[in-house]
DNA sequence: CAGATGACTCCCA
DNA sequence: CTGGGAGCCATCT
């Protein structure tokens, strides 16, 4: 049952590299209203249901604490990709985390940059 | 139509 | 750090 909503997210996220991850609400944003972080999780859920789609790296995939949201397996396929977890099983998102598509190809599928991290790094550049 | 449920997030104690 | 509660909203009973 996946709508044109759900076939955005999907593509969003396979754009995500390998060793790389992003949070639900990350995925959210780029996808752009109406879709929230929520429904973002509910499309992976829908694709796992159904998997009718092509393949989508739902692993790389992470809620905004660091942290898998689906238990060891899909930590595992992350390690496998070279991502790595601390002590508390936390990703270093300043490391791991997803910067965000290629503008060029945002522009073009009608999809939204990731603006939040940059911003954050230039303000502490300024000091 | 009402209620329960989740691969979410934020906030506060 | 943990836990609970409040928003949240598509989907399913």
């Amino acid at each position: 049952m996946s709508n044109e909503l759900y076939q955005r997210i999907y593509a969003v996220v396979r754009h995500i590299p390998a060793g790389r991850v992003a949070t639900y609400g990350q995925v959210a944003s780029v996808v752009g209203a109406p879709v929230t972080a929520r429904q973002v999780g509910d499309a992976m859920a829908a694709w796992r249901d159904g998997s009718e789609e092509p393949s989508v790296p739902w692993q790389r995939v992470i809620n905004a604490q660091g942290k898998v949201s689906t238990g060891r397996r899909q930590q595992r396929l992350l390690e496998g990709e070279g991502v790595v977890f601390d002590a508390k099983n936390r990703i270093d998102l300043q490391q791991f985390g997803w910067q965000g598509p290629d503008p060029a190809w945002a522009e073009a599928h009608g999809f939204s940059l990731l603006q939040t991290f940059d911003a954050e790094a230039q303000q502490l550049k300024l000091f």
